[in-house]
DNA sequence: GTGAAAGCGCTAACAC
DNA sequence: GTGTTAGCGCTTTCAC
């Protein structure tokens, strides 16, 4: 079985007490210059290394902090991820990564088996579909502190970090009717999400302005994949009255729909213009470049983590919510030429 | 300060003690089933956690596995994560997630200040240029098992799994050459990386079973970013001598300097052939779309854990190397039309 | 089959 | 400024 040197063994070493070891660790004010150099010498000669096993035992707390959503495999959330890694990294915190593949059964499952003892705080992006949030309250009810972000719900009395889904979309729509597309259709996430929820308001709002017709045919809900993008796009242009444009609720979507397109001889930008949503870095290797709104994801997921680490740190630090506006980026899917 | 039911509130409530409750919930052999079925009962029902940093002070062990990585946010990576995700959460251990940035004196930082003593194992992809070991090797003579995947190092005696790069680098550049290129160039990445020098490995020996010539000037070493492949394209193609085809280390890269040959005129496949490595989604969105040798990212991930899962549970395991193969997927920009 | 007690490594009163 | 001691929640001998 593996040993490590403990603080008994520098206390021995120097003969004095652990509590004086451990407070010269800490660095505490109420300890002689003298000692505590003495023993910050003999442990990184030991090469002592703490053990958070009982430092979390004996605080109640240890440095860590759950990181749980639905995929890492996309631009946004392995942006958001590093975001976070950044800053927990720089406040000393460790990441426990879980991700639910988009699975509510899974969440659920992975927040009922969580080390909550050994966890100072978590920051989460739900699963699509997922309605219930009992299991996320009996945390808060724990009194461990989460702080949602991207998928956020308001269901619950958390801090949240999200983009400006309204408004990049209404940005997006907008821009579409100023390059002279009316017929105007809007492939969306599920429906459950807030944030679809809140692009889907933008697109609607932009048309309203506009004094466009809203055609519920136009609208279609499914999932976030390319695949889905194929398949809402194939919908959209087998029936008649077909639209002149997608606003898409992501990249992913987007590029989808310009595969089906581009395979069925249909020009983007002249005939048919689309927008789509996060700037994932394909938008700019397709052909025709993808016209999108970009979103901050790095930044988002270096907010969340600093407000997560004010809540564990300051017990009654009041809930926020930020939001970080969208940046349209023109490109060629959505000027005709 | 949030206190979570323990063992000892359940042994109060049956009037038993705290050693016959712990034996009933690790669900040892010597306790009586009636007991058992109760202190189960009384511990969902008081919806009981255990406290990992008990047991694993008690122990001299966490669930814990730290994966130390150079970057999360591409294709590759995140699938590797995902893969090892997938199966440290069927075994009920714990991701704790660092990533390094690509830059050694962070490694070295983050393996400094490791919380080793409540980690079962590491699994490292190691950072370019980081040319020095004795971090590691003290982490493996303190009996914390290591396991690292694709880019490793032949320096230290511990499992590893890898793909097949020299095969796959050779398969490559043998399908340019049997699609009738001649002039084949190679963008590295940085010399340091086994896997780089495997990949250059494999196209030396293309060319040489196929007596072509071997140009130093045709082959350059830099990053892996797109930007490098740019840059590495542009400096092939404004000097005499010009290749006919290009062999990238990854897929980045292959895009980077498909998109500098697209944009000087110069029609990929027909004049300019090009073959990458990963088999990243931008390969097929882009056009043309680009040959590549697909690595099994998800299966590497998955492996890699199992290995250091048997390495934590079996002391004496024996190191074992994983080669996994490559898979030519044949598109468009190596073919001449 | 069950209980008492010691101990994992560290922190935090409380003394002095 | 430093030492003594109890205790964090759990596991594990060793008795019985």
């Amino acid at each position: 079985m593996k040993r490590f040197i403990t603080i008994k063994d520098i206390a021995k070493e120097l003969n004095i007490s652990v509590s004086t070891v451990s407070r010269a660790l800490r660095d505490t004010y109420d300890v002689n210059k003298e000692t505590r150099d003495k023993v910050l010498e003999i442990a990184s000669r030991l090469n002592y290394k703490p053990n958070f096993n009982a430092t979390g035992l004996a605080k109640r707390s240890s440095h860590n902090i759950a990181v749980i959503l639905p995929f890492i495999t996309n631009y946004y959330f392995s942006t958001v991820i590093t975001g976070i890694q950044e800053v927990a990294y720089e406040k000393g915190y460790n990441i426990v990564l879980y991700v639910t593949n988009d699975s509510p059964e899974r969440e659920l499952n992975i927040i009922n088996n969580l080390p909550i003892t050994s966890l100072d705080g978590l920051l989460v992006s739900i699963a699509s579909n997922s309605d219930s949030y009992e299991h996320f309250e009996e945390i808060i009810a724990n009194e461990t502190p989460i702080v949602f972000f991207d998928r956020v719900t308001n269901h619950l009395e958390t801090s949240r970090v999200i983009q400006d889904d309204y408004n990049g979309a209404f940005e997006a729509v907008e821009h579409l009717i100023e390059n002279g597309y009316t017929k105007i259709a809007h492939i969306a996430g599920p429906a459950s999400l807030t944030f679809t929820q809140n692009r889907l308001k933008g697109y609607l709002a932009a048309l309203e302005k506009h004094h466009l017709e809203v055609r519920e045919e136009w609208i279609i809900h499914s999932g976030f994949s390319q695949k889905d993008g194929v398949e809402d796009a194939s919908f959209l242009f087998t029936g008649e009255n077909r639209p002149d444009a997608i606003f898409a609720v992501n990249d992913r979507k987007a590029i989808g729909a310009m595969t089906y397109l581009k395979s069925n001889g249909i020009k983007i930008g002249q005939e048919v213009g689309i927008v789509g949503f996060t700037n994932d870095p394909s938008s700019e290797i397709i052909s025709p470049s993808l016209t999108t709104i970009a979103e901050p994801a790095f930044e988002i997921g270096r907010k969340s983590c600093e407000l997560l680490l004010r809540h564990i740190e300051k017990k009654y630090f009041q809930p926020q919510e930020i939001v970080f506006p969208g940046k349209l980026i023109v490109r060629e899917s959505s000027v005709k030429v």
